[in-house]
Order: structure tokens, then C-alpha cells, then sequence
DNA sequence: CGCGTTATTGATTAGTCTCAATTCAGGTGG
DNA sequence: CCACCTGAATTGAGACTAATCAATAACGCG
């Protein structure tokens, strides 16, 4: 673990905790679902609190793998990057997301907070050893674990088949589907255009010129900053599926 | 499931059984590394052996997931199509994988033999409860499942990120190292240009040139055929670094 | 040995990146 | 409250990579 990490954790203050799991805002849809209200006390035991600012890094990849948890608020990037500094996104977390590496040694991805973001963090050796002594929990990870699988390789067929425009519009409906409201009005896009590029692998430009385009075609409109709506869903849909 | 797949499963004779779990080529690298003698027993029940030519496919995209199982022998691939056919390959299957989506309803990507492949199958149902009822599968399930996730999203950085070459020589690399004899002779590569292009999310044309420039700079040699043999690997592994 | 398939090589084109210049949005301080 | 300032986004022109189209060569198989 790095000296960052490690200060954010230290920072953690039972202070800031927000009563016990019990009360917790993703009790209902995060891996703790799985648990009895017994194994939520447990639970309460290991974990900590922690607040990441916007970049932000928790996890580094190619560290020991020592810290996992769930996403209460904000949303984090997961990414890899090459050895000259390209980086590619390979995943994003948002609240109930379970965050981190459990049984393994070492962290193959990075995590960064894009957002201001709160994180329920506990120690790779506590979790581990409390999801063996907890039935259910590494059953929920399972479920996760192969739901992210899916969505990865979906992701691999955007990036190794797809076109600028195809993955712009894949990327501007399963955006709009994960946080926003799909009725007409306006809604800010969580990324900006460089995070953007980065889950798609793309340039800034490229994705600019292909919003551009969706909004001459009369597909979105965009009122500015980061807010876009949508104008023809159904045809959006169709560039997306290739 | 569809017409072709059902057939193959009837297909399957107690006579092709070879022998029972016990005596199991994969038994030691499989997730059935993790069942006692009786759990081994309970699972030869439920199971059935299936022989695969090369081009079948095992499971398709978007249909039902009823069938999982374990890879004997062979190669298979997982892939992904866009609307208008395009394929991206999402993962290789090797002996000793585990195959298929337990405890999801729909088949996500499809998998298609592209060698001759033996494959214990089961369904779904079947393996799903087999799985809640004996301790240790789904834990080793958990753990190739999320070492799975990280090999995708560990290739989504070189679908996203790296140049024609970069991919090719990662993919050279790779492969050398999951079915070769590194010892300087050749090995002979498991999978067409085709099937290397559909992996790295190129044309057949930019592999074979991208082949071609490793053999010119001295870093390979290919005596004709799949065969390939390791002049430099060290410069090849730089290259592949990105 | 001849045929069909697969791989290589070449010429050209298309799509995306790169570099550069504006424009825009949002925050700050007067 | 407004002018300014800064970082983000857009737009444009040109360069480059990989795709496409096309032809030849090599391989594997009967």
C-alpha cells in the first residue's frame, strides 16, 4: 500500500461513520444484501469510512491488493494504462459497486475517484476472511463478478469492432441509462470528455466531432456544458448496436 | 437452446464416459480441484461428455444459458457480434476452463469449438443446484471468474489503446506462453490469422504484415505454416509493453 | 499433383489522430 | 453584477495508421 492510501484510511474517524451498516444507503443493493443483520454488526467491525476529492487514487495497479469495499457515493474509474502513459478505462464503480480486488495478491487495475466520492473500505485480509465465515457473501461477489465479466466483454466487442460514432452513441445511452432520467429534458453527463475518450478509446476530438454530428442529425441536443437530452433514442439505439 | 446444441448433448453416450470424475484428465486444474471423492461422484451424475468438431458452436449469443461445463481438450472461443456480423473474440477457452454463464439467465457471448474439443457438460439447472449444495465451487468459481476479469479488462487496454504491432506482439507472447515450448524451436500458434485478428480486433492483412516486419527485424521466424519460433523475446515483450 | 483454402504482399482509401486555433462555460475577484 | 481568467470543449487542416480491394504465393489435403 502506498502513503496516500494509507493516509486516507488512517483518516477515517468512527466519527464520520453514518450510524452502522444497518442504516447504510446501499445496505439493499450492495453484496451486504447477502448478509443477516447479525453479519452486518460484523461487518460494521472491519469497515471504515473514507472520502476520496476528484482524481483521487485508492488503489494503484500493480500494488499489493490490500484494500477492497463498496461504492456508497460518486463515481470511480477503473483503468490500466500502458508503459508510456496511455490509459484506457476498463470499468466504472457507482454506489452499491463493490470495489477492489478479494483474493488475489496483486491490484491489475487502478481506481480513482472521478467524483467526490464515499467509500466503505475495509482491509483485504479482514474482508476475506469475514466473506468465509459469512454464507452468502461470496456468492453475491460471484453474481457481481460475472455480471462485470459480462460487461467487460461487451465492451471488448465496442472497442476492438466498433466505430468513433458507434462507440459514442453505445457510450452516450448506457450513460444516460446508468444515472439520468430518459424523459426529454436535459441531463449531466457524468464524464467529461476526456473520461469519455478514455472508456472508449478514443480522442477528445474524435468524441466531440461525434457528438457534434449526433446533434446536427437531430439525434441529442446539447444545451451546453455537459448536459445533453435526447431527441431520437430509438435512433441513437440503433448507430450503438453496429 | 437451439437445434444444433440439443443435438449434441443427445448425442452424448454413457459409452464415451471416460471412466467416471475420478479419473478426469483436468481433474487437478479444474474447478472440480475443489470437490472431496463423494462431491466428484455426485457431479460424474449430472454430467456428460461431448465431442465438438472445430466451427460448432456450443452456446450462442443471446440465447438461453442452460449449459456449463468444464474444457478436456481443445480450443474453443468466446465471442461477441455486432448487428451487421462483425466478431470480436472476448476470450479463449483451454483445457481445464470452465465454460458457460451459471446463475445468469441469458447467454451473453457465444462458444465455438476452433479446435476439435472434448467438454463436460452440464446443465445449467442441474450445476446450479450441484453448486449451492456442495462447498468450495462457487468459491472456485469466484476465483476464475475474477481472474477472467482481469485478463479481459487487462486486453481491453491493448483493444483500446495499442497500435497494430503492440497487439500483435502481446498476442505472440500470450499465446507462446499458454501452449508453447519457449525453448527456441517453433511452436506451432493453436489459431489462424483470422482467429489472431478477431482476437485483436484487426484485419487478417494488418497481422500478417505486422508478422512479417517482427520476422524482418530479427525478433521471429516463421518456417511456414502456424509455426513460429522466439528469436528475441525480450524486444518482443518491449514491444508489447506499449 | 492439382485444387481449395489460407497467408502474404501491394496499392489505394477511409477514418482517426495530431497539432493548432478558437470558442465556450464556470468560477473568481474587483 | 460584471469582466476577467482558466480549463474544457469545439472546430479545422493535415498526417498517419489500419482497412479495403486486389493479386499472388504458400500450404494442406485428397
Amino acid at each position: 500500500m502506498n502513503m496516500e492510501t494509507m493516509s486516507l484510511v488512517k483518516s477515517a474517524r468512527e466519527g464520520e461513520w453514518p450510524g452502522r451498516c444497518r442504516d447504510c444507503e446501499v445496505r439493499g443493493t450492495s453484496i451486504c444484501s447477502s448478509l443477516s443483520l447479525a453479519g452486518l454488526d460484523d461487518l460494521s467491525r472491519i469497515g471504515r469510512i473514507v472520502h476520496v476529492q476528484p482524481g483521487q487514487t485508492l488503489l494503484w495497479e500493480g500494488d499489493e491488493a490490500d484494500l477492497v469495499g463498496n461504492v456508497l457515493d460518486g463515481i470511480l474509474k477503473i483503468s490500466n494504462m500502458t508503459g508510456d502513459g496511455r490509459e484506457q478505462i476498463v470499468g466504472l464503480l457507482f454506489p452499491s459497486d463493490f470495489l477492489g480486488r478479494p483474493f488475489g495478491d496483486m491490484q491489475q487495475q487502478s481506481v480513482t475517484a472521478l467524483t467526490a466520492a464515499t467509500v466503505c473500505v475495509f482491509r483485504r485480509g479482514a474482508f476475506d476472511t469475514f466473506s468465509g465465515t459469512h454464507d452468502g457473501v461470496e456468492r453475491a461477489l460471484l453474481d457481481r463478478t460475472l455480471q462485470e465479466l459480462d460487461r467487460a466483454r461487451r465492451w471488448m466487442l465496442l472497442l476492438g469492432r466498433m466505430s468513433a460514432v458507434e462507440r459514442v452513441a453505445s457510450l452516450v445511452i448506457e450513460l444516460i441509462e446508468r444515472v439520468g432520467a430518459p424523459d426529454g429534458g436535459a441531463v449531466i453527463l457524468p464524464l467529461s470528455r476526456q473520461q469519455m475518450a478514455d472508456l472508449l478509446g478514443l480522442t477528445i476530438e474524435t468524441v466531440s466531432r461525434s457528438m457534434t454530428k449526433f446533434e446536427r442529425a437531430g439525434l441529442i441536443e446539447l444545451p451546453g456544458g455537459r448536459r445533453i437530452a435526447l431527441r431520437d433514442e430509438q435512433a441513437l439505439r440503433r448507430i450503438a448496436a453496429g
